[in-house]
DNA sequence: CTTAAATGGTTTCAATTGAAACTAACTATC
DNA sequence: GATAGTTAGTTTCAATTGAAACCATTTAAG
């Protein structure tokens, strides 16, 4: 069966590659994936066992505390959230008083978020936990392996962006 | 109000860490799932449009076409899946005709699965387009950096694990 | 044998997510 | 100042996911 490939039509500039050669735990997206959920996973347990919130309502909380008060779609920009997800976020940290709205009095649409008292005590004692367990994650990391790392993110992050926007099929 | 971390009883190893100086963006655990979610949309679509399935079903057809029939069990561990995810992507494939199930006489609780021929047609047309994304995302990357990349995955994922696994709160 | 425990896999239920539709308020144009 | 088009944010609906309970079968223990 050696002209299988041709038979099966292909095109893409990895043609040759014998596909029974494939290795999923090779493969960069499947790498990707895996350690994001092991670590997302890690973090949201943590959370929710501290301080009941989500990791939606983290990254609010660490923009607002980072950054101080602003809106809804300032978030959105900085956190990498679309609007939705800020919306539901805003929401759960309302109800559970966190956070607190401020209605724009020159645009009635849009309204300014910052945190409450909770919500600042909360942004105090979970930052220093968050960075421990970025300290753990990466404690067995030389300093020049971390410096790597953050730029071989930041160049695979602009590619990632690429693909995703202006269809690539 | 120089006191505030005292008055906010922090006990973490980065209590004197300003938290004001936290960048949600300068994060790991941030920039890996903003990462990974930017390329795991974007395969997602891909595999959607092409062939109308869905990442748990890819890692399916991944694996059983690079190493054979095999058990939702074997599949499991190979895959970094837990068998509800292996369960309903083999419910999925095997209703939509790529794959096959075959009950094992000498222990009629698991059956071995393997590709169809449909599933072999996806999976021989599918590998060299994962491919093509993955060379495109590390397009930008120098061969060292690639290399570099992979044992920097391997050693986070390591230490992932550990902090996933036993109760790290 | 008979019961208890373990294993392979599926189902159920609630919570989360994604995409689209929607509302309200504002801006620009005529 | 009416109308159309934008913008900010919310809601809705279906699809996906996570955790626990469940079923069927096999293995182990008495």
């Amino acid at each position: 069966m050696k002209s299988q490939a041709i038979a099966e039509g292909r095109k893409s500039s990895h043609d040759g590659i014998s596909a029974s050669a494939f290795a999923l735990d090779a493969f960069l997206p499947y790498r990707l994936a895996l350690l994001s959920s092991l670590v997302s996973r890690s973090i949201q347990k943590l959370y929710e066992a501290e301080f009941d919130i989500s990791i939606p309502e983290w990254r609010l909380i660490a923009i607002l505390g980072s950054d101080g008060p602003m809106t809804a779609n300032e978030i959105r920009g900085r956190a990498a959230m679309d609007k939705v997800q800020v919306s539901r976020a805003a929401a759960k940290l309302s109800k559970s008083g966190h956070i607190l709205r401020r209605t724009d009095p020159d645009d009635r649409r849009k309204s300014t978020l910052s945190l409450s008292e909770t919500g600042q005590s909360i942004y105090n004692h979970i930052v220093p936990m968050a960075l421990d367990r970025e300290a753990f994650l990466t404690s067995a990391l030389t300093e020049k392996e971390k410096a790597d790392l953050i730029k071989l993110l930041e160049k695979l992050t602009k590619r990632a962006e690429k693909m995703t926007s202006k269809s690539f099929l």
